[in-house]
DNA sequence: ATAGGGTTAG
C-alpha cells in the first residue's frame, strides 16, 4: 500500500491524473480524499466539482466515479472531515465533528485548532490548545503557525521561546512569520541561526529577501542553496519579473529541470506585465497545463496594456472564471461603457465577494447610472454583503452628485460601526458628500476632526465653500491650508478660483491664476480656463475672457463655452452669445440647450424674428431632447416627472419604459411610489408655451405647485436650472408661498416669497 | 493526514 501511494504522488505531480485514478483499485480512506484532489484538478472545468464544501457530498461523489470504474468503498475519516470543514470556512460544522467524535486523538485537536486559526478566531485556538490533554511537536508548531496567520507574531515568538524541542518546521515558521511582517533584520538573524535548513527554510527566506526588493541578495541566497526545487526557482524568477530583469528570470526559467503550472503562470505574468504581452501569449499557448490563475494571468496582461478585445477574447474561452477575472473584465466592458454586459457577466457568477460588488457599482457610478449603483447597495444590504473600502466611496460619490442625503447618511453610518471612517481619504469623499447635499455644518464638522489632513480633505472643504458662494470661508480653508504645509494642487485651485469666481473677488482670482504657477508650481489646466472664463465673464469683463480662451494653449471645450455663453446671458452680449453658442454646438451636436438659450435671450429682448431663426436651426439639426426623467425626493416621497420626447410623442413608449424601470429602482430603493407618484407628461405644457421651454425643469416646477400645500420641499436631483423654468418657479414660490432649496449643476437656489436669493444666476 | 515555501486584482 506504502508503495502505491508513492505512486499516487508521484504521478499527481507530473499531472498524470488518470494514473492515479487508476491506483484507487486498493483504495483506503486516506487515498480516496487524494482521489478527490485529483478529481478536482483532473475535471476543473466541472464548476461543481471545485465548489465542493461539504466532505459528505465530496465523498458520495468520490464513491460514485469511481465505483463505476472500480468498485471503490471510502470513508473519510473524522479528522480529515475537521479539516475539511475548516478550510471551506464552516468553522461550526468543523466544530460539531469534533464534538461529536468518540475518541478524539492528538491529530483531532491539532486539526481543530487550527481550523479555528484558518478561520482568523486566535482566541478560540489558543482556548482549546490549553485543554489539550497531551501536545505533541504538530500542536506547538500549529500553533506557531496559526499566531503568525492571525499576524500575532510577537504571541508566535513566546510560543516559539517555549518550546522544549523544535525542528525544522519551528524554525521556518517563525522566520516566515517575521518575514511576514517585513521584520527582515530578525527573520535573518534567526535564519542564520537555524540548526537545520532544508529547502523550505531557504524559500522562506529568499521570498522575504524578494520582498523587500533585494533581488541581487537573493540571488547570492540562491545560489548558496545546496539544493534548488521548482518552488524556489519559481520565487527566484517572480522576484526578477518584478524588477523587469526579464532575461535573468527566463535563463532560470530555461534551465529548470521540472516546471510546473505556478512557473509558467510567474514567467507568463512577468512577461505580460513588463510589456511583452505577446511573449506571453506565445508561452501561453505552449505551457502543457493550464489553470484558472494562467488564464486570469493572461487576461489581465492584455487589459493592462489596453489591448481589450483580446482580453475579452480569452474570458470568453476561459474554461473556468475565476472572480478576479470577472472582476477585471466587468471594469473593461464599463470602461468601454458597455454597461449591460458587465451586469451580465456579474450575474452569472456563482460567489461574489465584495470586490466584484465594488466593481460593479464603480462601474455604474462612473458611467453615470446613478441610480443603478444605489439599487445594488440596497440588494448589498439585503443580501448581507457589507460595504469595503471601495464601495462606500462609490457610493458615497453617487449619493453626492444625487444629493441623496438619506443613502448618504446610511453610508456613513456603515463607515461609522467599520471604522473605516478613520481613514483620511474616506472621510474626504464623506465631507464631498454632505457639501453637495447641502449639510456644510455636517461636512465641516468632519473636516475638523482629522487634525492631519491630506490635500483631498482640504479641496473637499475648499470646494464645497466655493460652491456655495461662501468665497471667504472658502479662501480662509486655503489659508489654513498653506500654513498646514501640505502643498496645494490643480484641484485646490479649481476651488480657489472657484471661490473667487461666486463671490465676485476678480483681482483676487487673476492673482491666484498667476501665481498658481509661478508659486506653487501648478501648471493651469483647462479646468482653471474654464473658471478664469467664468470669473471675468461673471463680472462683465467679456472681452478679457474672450481674450483668455483664444490666447489658451489648449482647444476650448464645451464648459469654457458653457461658461463664456452663461455670462453673455447674464450681461446680455448678444453678439458673443451667438459665438459661443454656435462653438457649442459644434462641440455638442446633440445638446439643443445652447440654441435654446440663445432663443430665449433674443426673446426677452422682443427680437422674436431672431429668436425663431435660432429654433429653426434647432429644428433644421433634428434635435430633440433625448427622452428622460427625473425625480424629486419629499419627505420619503417620490415625484416623478417625465421630459423630452420629440415632437409628436414619438418617443413616448420609450419615455414610458423608463419611468417604469425607475419606478422599480424607486420601489426596490425602499420608496414607496405608489400612492405618492406623479407622472407628469410635459409635452402638452411644451404645446401651450411656444419659446423653448426646458420641459422637465418646467416640470417640476409644475410638479412644486401640486404638492400638499405645508410640504417641506429639500432637495432635488442636480438639475440646470434654465432661465424660464427659473422665472416659473420663483412664480410659484411666490403664489404657494412656500419656501424652496433646489440645487443646480453648480449651486443652491433659494426662493422665497417670489425672490431668488442666489447672487449669481443668469 | 495535523505543522513550514511559490502564481492572477483593486
Amino acid at each position: 500500500m506504502g508503495g502505491r501511494i508513492t505512486g499516487y504522488t508521484a504521478n499527481l505531480a507530473c499531472g498524470n491524473y488518470h494514473s492515479v485514478i487508476g491506483y484507487s483499485k486498493a483504495t483506503g480512506p486516506a487515498i480516496c480524499v487524494a482521489i478527490l484532489k485529483a478529481y478536482k484538478k483532473c475535471f476543473q472545468n466541472l464548476y461543481y466539482v471545485e465548489q465542493l464544501e461539504d466532505p459528505a457530498i465530496a465523498l458520495a461523489l468520490a464513491v460514485q466515479t469511481t465505483s463505476r470504474l472500480y468498485s471503490t468503498s471510502a470513508a473519510i475519516s473524522l479528522n480529515s472531515q475537521i479539516a475539511w470543514y475548516a478550510r471551506a470556512g464552516q468553522i461550526e460544522n468543523a466544530r460539531r465533528v469534533f464534538d461529536e467524535m468518540g475518541e478524539k486523538n492528538i491529530a483531532s485537536w491539532n486539526a481543530i485548532i487550527a481550523g479555528y486559526f484558518q478561520n482568523n478566531q486566535p482566541r478560540e485556538a489558543s482556548l482549546l490548545f490549553d485543554k489539550m490533554p497531551e501536545r505533541n511537536t504538530v500542536s506547538w508548531n500549529g500553533l506557531i503557525s496559526g499566531y503568525v496567520k492571525n499576524g500575532m507574531v510577537s504571541e508566535a515568538r513566546k510560543i516559539f521561546d517555549m518550546m522544549s524541542e523544535r525542528n525544522v518546521i519551528s524554525w521556518t515558521a517563525m522566520v516566515r512569520g517575521y518575514v511576514q511582517e517585513g521584520m527582515i533584520e530578525e527573520a535573518e538573524s534567526l535564519f542564520w541561526q537555524m540548526p537545520e535548513k532544508n529547502v523550505v527554510s531557504w524559500t522562506v527566506m529568499l521570498g522575504g529577501l524578494l520582498q523587500e526588493g533585494r533581488v541581487d541578495d537573493a540571488r547570492r541566497l540562491f545560489d548558496m542553496m545546496p539544493e534548488k526545487d521548482v518552488v524556489a526557482r519559481t520565487n527566484m524568477i517572480g522576484g526578477y519579473c518584478q524588477q523587469g530583469r526579464l532575461a535573468e528570470a527566463r535563463e532560470i526559467f530555461d534551465e529548470m529541470p521540472h516546471r510546473n503550472v505556478i512557473t509558467w503562470t510567474t514567467m507568463i505574468s512577468g512577461y505580460a506585465q513588463n510589456q511583452h504581452v505577446d511573449v506571453a501569449r506565445k508561452l501561453f499557448e505552449v505551457m502543457p497545463e493550464k489553470n484558472d490563475v494562467s488564464w486570469t494571468a493572461m487576461l489581465t496582461g492584455y487589459a493592462q496594456c489596453g489591448r481589450i478585445d483580446e482580453a475579452l477574447e480569452l474570458f470568453d474561452a476561459m474554461p473556468v472564471k475565476s472572480i478576479i477575472a470577472c472582476n477585471e473584465i466587468i471594469l473593461l466592458l464599463g470602461q468601454r461603457g458597455e454597461v449591460a454586459k458587465a451586469r451580465q457577466v456579474f450575474e452569472q457568477m456563482k460567489d461574489k465577494d465584495d470586490g466584484i460588488w465594488s466593481a460593479m457599482i464603480k462601474v455604474y457610478e462612473r458611467k453615470g447610472f446613478e441610480l443603478e449603483a444605489l439599487s445594488m447597495f440596497v440588494r448589498m444590504q439585503r443580501e448581507g454583503v457589507g460595504l469595503n473600502f471601495s464601495s462606500s466611496i462609490s457610493i458615497l460619490s453617487v449619493c453626492a452628485s444625487l444629493a441623496s442625503l438619506d443613502y448618504g447618511k446610511q453610508v456613513h453610518a456603515q463607515l461609522v460601526v467599520s471604522q473605516f471612517d478613520h481613514d483620511v481619504y474616506v472621510a474626504s469623499v464623506l465631507t464631498t458628500m454632505y457639501v453637495k447635499c447641502g449639510d456644510l455644518v455636517k461636512a465641516k464638522q468632519i473636516f475638523d476632526r482629522f487634525s492631519l489632513k491630506d490635500v483631498v480633505m482640504w479641496n473637499s472643504m475648499i470646494t464645497g465653500y466655493a460652491q456655495h458662494g461662501l468665497g471667504d470661508e472658502a479662501l480662509n480653508i486655503f489659508h489654513d491650508m498653506s500654513s498646514s504645509g501640505v502643498p496645494p494642487d490643480d484641484v485646490t485651485f479649481v476651488g480657489v478660483l472657484l471661490a473667487c469666481s461666486y463671490s465676485g473677488k476678480v483681482k483676487q482670482g487673476i492673482e491666484f491664476f498667476e501665481s498658481m504657477k509661478c508659486k506653487y508650481q501648478v501648471e493651469p489646466a483647462i479646468e482653471h480656463y474654464a473658471c478664469m472664463v467664468d470669473l471675468l465673464g461673471r463680472a462683465g469683463q467679456l472681452d478679457e475672457a474672450m481674450n483668455l480662451i483664444e490666447s489658451m494653449p489648449m482647444e476650448a471645450d464645451a464648459i469654457i463655452w458653457g461658461a463664456l455663453l452663461g455670462a453673455c446671458r447674464i450681461h446680455m452680449n448678444l453678439d458673443l452669445a451667438e459665438v459661443a453658442a454656435q462653438k457649442l454646438s459644434q462641440l455638442e451636436p446633440k445638446n439643443s440647450g445652447p440654441y435654446v438659450l440663445l432663443s430665449c435671450m433674443y426673446a426677452s429682448r422682443g427680437r422674436w424674428g431672431d429668436a425663431a431663426s435660432v429654433r429653426k436651426k434647432i429644428r433644421a439639426r433634428g434635435v430633440g431632447k433625448s427622452p428622460g426623467c427625473s425625480w424629486i425626493e419629499v419627505e420619503k416621497k417620490v415625484h416623478m416627472f417625465s421630459c423630452g420626447g420629440s415632437e409628436g410623442h414619438s418617443e413616448q413608449p420609450v419615455i414610458m419604459k423608463m419611468l417604469e424601470k425607475l419606478g422599480g429602482l424607486l420601489r426596490e430603493a425602499g420608496y414607496c411610489p405608489d400612492g405618492s407618484f406623479v407622472l407628469h407628461d410635459v409635452d402638452e405644457e411644451e404645446k401651450t408655451h411656444s419659446l423653448g421651454y426646458h420641459s422637465e425643469k418646467l416640470a417640476v416646477a409644475y410638479g412644486l405647485l401640486k404638492l400638499p400645500e405645508g410640504t417641506p420641499i429639500r432637495v432635488m436631483k442636480n438639475l440646470r436650472v434654465c432661465g424660464d423654468c427659473h422665472s416659473a418657479i420663483k412664480l410659484i414660490a411666490k403664489i404657494t408661498g412656500r419656501e424652496v432649496i433646489l440645487r443646480d449643476a453648480n449651486r443652491f437656489h433659494h426662493f422665497k416669497d417670489g425672490v431668488c436669493s442666489c447672487r449669481d444666476y443668469w
